[in-house]
RNA sequence: GGUCCGGUAGUUUAGUUGGUUAGAAUGCCGCCCUGUCACGGCGGAGGUCGGGGGUUCGAGUCCCCUCCGGACCGCCA
């Protein structure tokens, strides 16, 4: 299948039912192992390693050329596959190995600044400069072998379902609202700029308007955005809409193509994608996007509604806004110094909470608490049963302002699950989230913004509430998070002229504003724009959960960009020729 | 915009309170070795301790500035 005028087979071929034939290979030299005489290489390529031998019984100078092969030389070799005395199981050629009578060596390698091996000795900076080279590891060709394979499980659900693919412009419009754009001079516009897109969030509405009811693109985004472990300033989406549906037939459509994604790739059969409202996960795990491997939720004895607590003198449990914690199964017996890494680990600047209160409840049903100076023990154990613990439980508390606390215990379940072990790594538990708020106010900006984008369209009973009540108004959109990662979000959209105006009014757009920037919208919903929705997964994210379920998203794109946004590979971004930059008028 | 961690042979790293010639592993080179598969044995070369400035009799080590990398907060509709 793989055969060229240069080869006959891959290394990762030949069998032992091989044996007897002349094949000739190419591939890079992986491992020399030279004895007095005869010599093994192994040679590789993506589709495996197959051992060669040279011996002086075979032939004498070519035994001792081989002697002289450096690791990475590209060779052709040609021999007769024979049945080996020693097999080696690791290998799916192990049976078999070459008897090499023909070398021709086809380029040769300067040695590699690090070990191409499964675990490299190679620092992230270095193969990062030599990502053609870190592209040759095993690890990071499967990576991308298996991206290549999600695409086309995607791809194969969403074509049966009768979705299209089509691409939309790169060179678009600056708009407010959302992320920072990438902008393009233009030559024959000086003084002017596209953008690049940041989705095709505008361009499937239109579509949807033209009547292509079920489109799709697997596309390029952009971001100007500060990056991290997951996040890249180009990165790559599912884009999806439907028109005619509302958010039951998209998350069941969606539903399914996950889980046809994972039966392809993984061989997995989900669990049913449960809801959660967004409420009820912030409520539940202090986040919108809670890893569902494992319990320990977030219990309250005082909260925006209720406090459960008694009056005890003690400013941080009597002052603050909200009091709760998680109890931890079997961690009464944590030491000193765990529970003072923990406390730590939440006071860091990033999470920012006070401190941290523990009460532990040994399995001699005595109570050991750092607040048994302000609270009776039997009322410690009072609280204790409220968080559903049993002795030898650890409860941990955490006191202050609620949106503070929230995420801190959001952060401290997240590691105490890591530390237990209950984030299994071949475990996915998946969930929608639901009825997000609609706008959130930016303090910065002192206005009301889009939490999801500016066309995503309301519950109609809370209609009313857009002019009065902004806060309370819930969004018609949706997310689905797997193991604490979000990999999609999407929502019904607004379809006519009218609503689109008032959540530009809602955001601050003055009626000229909104006609300049979103006039190609406004005008296309005057034309009979129908009903629509969709969802767009972070393809890049989407990929690294289902090949290795984790978070970073950089061993699963070919060429990524360091964290400040740099490709140390070309030295990009970089100075551009003066001639250039007077052409472009900047 | 901010916080934290790191930068020492090609590579990954150790380096005590500031004190003799900066140590190891691996890679590389040479010699030996005919069944290894992380082959093995012996020997060798290889260092502007990221850069600049300062403190000191003396700086890899302490201080200041700076460059580079990583993680995170803000930011990411």
């Amino acid at each position: 299948m793989h055969a060229t005028t240069y080869r006959t087979h891959t290394c990762g071929d030949l069998r032992l039912s091989d044996a007897g034939k002349e094949v000739t290979l190419c591939g890079w030299v992986f491992r020399i192992r030279p004895f007095g005489g005869m010599t093994f290489v192994d040679l590789r390529d993506r589709y495996g390693i197959t051992q060669l031998v040279f011996s002086p019984q075979i032939d004498a100078a070519l035994a001792r050329q081989a002697e002289q092969l450096g690791r990475e030389d590209v060779l052709q070799i040609t021999g007769q596959v024979v049945e080996r005395s020693n097999k080696n199981p690791a290998l799916t050629t192990g049976d078999i190995e070459v008897r090499v009578t023909q070398l021709r060596v086809l380029n040769t390698s300067r040695t590699p600044p690090f070990t191409l091996e499964d675990q490299t000795d190679g620092g992230e900076e270095l193969r990062m400069k030599y990502r053609y080279l870190d592209l040759r590891r095993r690890p990071l060709q499967q990576n991308l072998l298996l991206r290549h394979q999600v695409a086309r499980a995607v791809r194969e659900f969403l074509d049966s379902q009768g979705f299209v693919e089509i691409e939309t412009p790169h060179l678009i419009k600056s708009t407010p609202e959302g992320a920072r754009d990438f902008v393009v001079p233009s030559r024959l516009n000086p003084g002017q700029f596209y953008a690049l897109p940041q989705s095709p969030q505008t361009f499937k509405q239109l579509l949807m308007v033209s009547g292509f009811d079920r489109y799709y693109q697997i596309v390029r985004c952009f971001r100007d955005e500060d990056l991290r472990q997951d996040r890249q300033p180009e990165f790559t989406q599912i884009d999806c809409e439907m028109a005619f549906v509302s958010r039951e037939d998209v998350l069941q459509m969606f539903e399914q193509m996950v889980r046809h994604v994972f039966r392809r790739i993984r061989h997995v059969e989900l669990p049913e994608f449960p809801r959660m409202s967004y409420a009820e996960a912030i409520r539940t795990y202090g986040t919108d996007k809670p890893d569902l491997r494992f319990g320990m939720t977030l219990h309250y004895l005082k909260d925006e509604h209720a406090n459960l607590l008694e009056e005890h003198h003690f400013p941080v449990l009597d002052q603050a806004e909200v009091v709760a914690g998680i109890s931890v199964p079997g961690a009464a017996s944590f030491t000193r110094k765990q529970l003072d890494e923990l406390t730590d680990f939440v006071r860091r600047p990033q999470i920012g909470a006070g401190g941290l209160i523990h009460i532990r409840w040994l399995t001699d049903n005595t109570i050991k608490s750092s607040i048994d100076k302000y609270v009776p023990a039997e009322t410690l154990l009072s609280y204790a049963a409220k968080f559903e613990a049993k002795p030898g439980d650890l409860i941990l508390l955490i006191a202050g302002q609620a949106s503070v606390t929230r995420r801190a215990l959001s952060e401290l379940r997240l590691e105490l699950g890591r530390r237990l072990g209950l984030r299994a790594a071949d475990q996915f538990m998946p969930v929608w989230i639901v009825d997000f708020p609609l706008l959130e106010f930016d303090e910065q900006q002192r206005r009301w913004a889009a939490m999801h984008h500016p066309f995503t369209s309301w519950h109609p009973d809370d209609d009313a509430l857009l002019e009065t009540e902004p806060a309370q108004v819930r969004a018609n959109a949706y997310d689905l998070v797997l193991n604490g990662v979000e990999i999609g979000g999407g929502s019904i959209r607004i379809h006519n002229r009218t609503d689109q105006m008032r959540m530009f009014r809602r955001l601050g757009l003055s009626e000229q504003e909104a006609e300049q920037k979103f006039g190609f919208i406004l005008n296309a919903f005057e034309y009979g724009a129908p009903p629509h929705g969709g969802i767009a997964f972070g393809f890049d994210r989407f990929c690294s959960m289902v090949i290795a379920n984790q978070e970073g998203i950089r061993d699963f794109i070919a060429f990524p960009k360091n964290n400040m946004g740099r490709d140390v590979m070309l030295d990009a971004p970089s100075d551009i020729d003066p001639e250039l930059k007077k052409e472009l008028g900047l």
